[in-house]
DNA sequence: ATTTAATGGATAAACGTTTAACCAAAACTA
DNA sequence: TAGTTTTGGTTAAACGTTTATCCATTAAAT
């Protein structure tokens, strides 16, 4: 069955499809008598008329769509992340289309190229490892993207980011207040610079601070989380550790080390205090709330989709980068 | 700056645009010399350019566009089969547009009129309680829909849903032969029948069963889950519970209900045993692994865009339902 | 009674493609 | 050598909109 159009309406009513698009558009400055308006409109109504985006998207040259490329969907930060962007650009009469890059620069380039070739109007990217010229050509031909959580070294693309330096450093001071024997950092082994700087805060409270104690880092690869951080945790923790903290640098990371000492039966916070970056209902098994560093999901999101539709609307001061605050939730987990 | 098109190149080449048209799409019985091929891909290499999907869509026909409709996409269950999605429509390709309805029947008609405005080829979607309107209207335009995970009752209309009866009945009949005091069927209040039919599953294990256990039904509605779950759990419960058993009919009612477990030091499976529809890594922040009914993600995504391709391309026997098989896997959880 | 202005629309081009139908020149064929 | 094929393209319409420009009629002004 054929979708009515424009051109329906106009020979059911006896006019041009001019005036249809006129009336249907409510345009000012246009003169068209009331009955012929009303008249179209109960025409549009009766046949079904839904406008096709597609025939207007090639005139104007907007879609009203914007491209999303994220690492994972499936992943929790990143579908939350999702949900609170759909809900933002929805406001603002976007529609989102979703890719997932696996942290592959290829398999992101590609999806670019997708959403480029779909006539996206803007993009909103959490770039990868090796992005750099992928998103440098995008900023050549001065295509709408804004970056979300991450960024990259020497690209300056516009985006939203957290304090993720600032906000480390002050855990890793406070928990060396703390006394404890032992930290122990859980972190990527990573070029992604969002991540290091989590770690480089870590490492400057460490470094102006006047305790000793003993700080280890676990690093490990993108993949194969879980397992690392387990094999890892049981060589540098044990099985009955005290007087210890770790530190989480990630959600993905913090419930791959929750669920080693919840099968070793470890204690928190009498044996281990944890602090973890990112929130998930995950912790709400753990035995022990925890404390975590809150990330303002909802204002990032928002944030980003206002930078965005100001970049595609030529709106002045709109290729800054903005850094929010996250905020560190104190539970029961820190000793 | 102006992206280039197929008008370029002609004009470059030396040649007509339909000339440009033919080579860059390869297709075959038309008969264009080496030397101009070779020229069209050269100068298209050099001047960058990238084909309008917008326009092509307009002449085709065809978006490539797949619209998904979910509950809510920030939802671990939905997120994967998001993901899983993407993967199987990138494979035909395909891309994604993607919207969370929020169990609102307004708002889910709202995105279909989106999506169809948009021109999406098809749409994959989990209706929501009070949508069969909607859903009518679409197939009346023969608009190519599939549901995913629901179905709707009296609306005939193609998609993919497991053995929600079937696996249900199987569950509850194997917790029947273990000889609790007490089993707590977890669940929804609500009309939406692929959550119906878990329930009626495990009662008519229950009708057709020769033991006398005492059995309760702990229904909740659909927002407000984990308050509602605690604090109903506390009456039929209890904080000191023996033999009796859980049955939880969704990963977020089992999440809820394990955190109430873990809050009141509850032992699984020495006081209760535990079995939860769905899996999700939050379980394993639990000390004792869950058994679990798990769902064929992967495959229900994979039918879900055959299905839905071979509507949209009119394929020969498209208008049917699929039940795939969820599987009990099973673990410590169950005494 | 003319000129002028306002009213209510119509015309036509354009957006970037696809594709059916056509055609001139060169190369065979009988 | 006249006719027929083949080769290598070209022309033009169409998809469903938007929008600048134009035009006829009626109403107001002088």
């Amino acid at each position: 069955m054929k979708r009515s159009s424009i051109k329906d309406i106009a020979k059911l009513a006896g006019v041009s499809v001019a005036t249809v698009s006129y009336v249907l558009n409510r345009k000012e400055g246009q003169r068209i008598s009331e009955e012929t308006r009303k008249k179209i409109f109960e025409i549009a109504e009766t046949i079904n008329y839904t406008p096709n985006k597609i025939a207007k998207s090639l005139k104007t040259n907007k879609t009203k769509l914007l491209g999303l490329i994220v690492a994972d969907i499936s992943n929790d930060f990143y579908s939350h992340m999702a949900r609170n962007l759909e809900d933002k650009a929805l406001q603002l009469g976007y529609t989102l289309i979703i890719g997932s890059s696996d942290e592959n620069a290829e398999k992101f380039k590609k999806l670019t190229e997708l959403f480029s070739q779909q006539q996206v109007d803007g993009m909103i990217v959490a770039p990868v490892a090796g992005s750099e010229k992928t998103l440098e050509n995008l900023m050549d031909i001065k295509y709408p993207v804004v970056t979300i959580d991450r960024y990259l070294k020497d690209v300056a693309i516009p985006g939203i980011t957290i304090n993720n330096h600032e906000i480390a450093e002050h855990t890793a001071s406070l928990l060396l207040t703390k006394d404890f024997d032992q930290i122990i950092y859980v972190g990527y082994q990573t070029e992604l610079p969002h991540l290091l700087d989590r770690q480089h805060g870590f490492e400057r409270a460490v470094s102006i601070s006047k305790k000793t104690v003993e700080i280890q880092y676990l690093l490990v690869g993108l993949e194969n989380i879980a397992k690392e951080v387990h094999v890892k945790l049981e060589k540098m923790l044990g099985t009955s550790p005290e007087n210890t903290a770790l530190y989480f640098s990630s959600n993905k990371l913090a419930v791959a080390g929750l669920a080693y000492l919840v099968k070793n039966n470890i204690k928190v916070p009498e044996q281990v205090s944890v602090i973890a970056f990112d929130e998930t209902d995950t912790y709400h098994l753990f035995p022990t709330e925890i404390t975590y560093i809150k990330q303002p999901i909802e204002e990032m999101a928002e944030e980003a989709i206002k930078l965005l539709d100001g970049q595609i609307n030529n709106f002045a001061a709109t290729g800054k980068r903005i850094t929010l605050s996250a905020k560190l939730i104190s539970k029961a987990s820190l000793k």
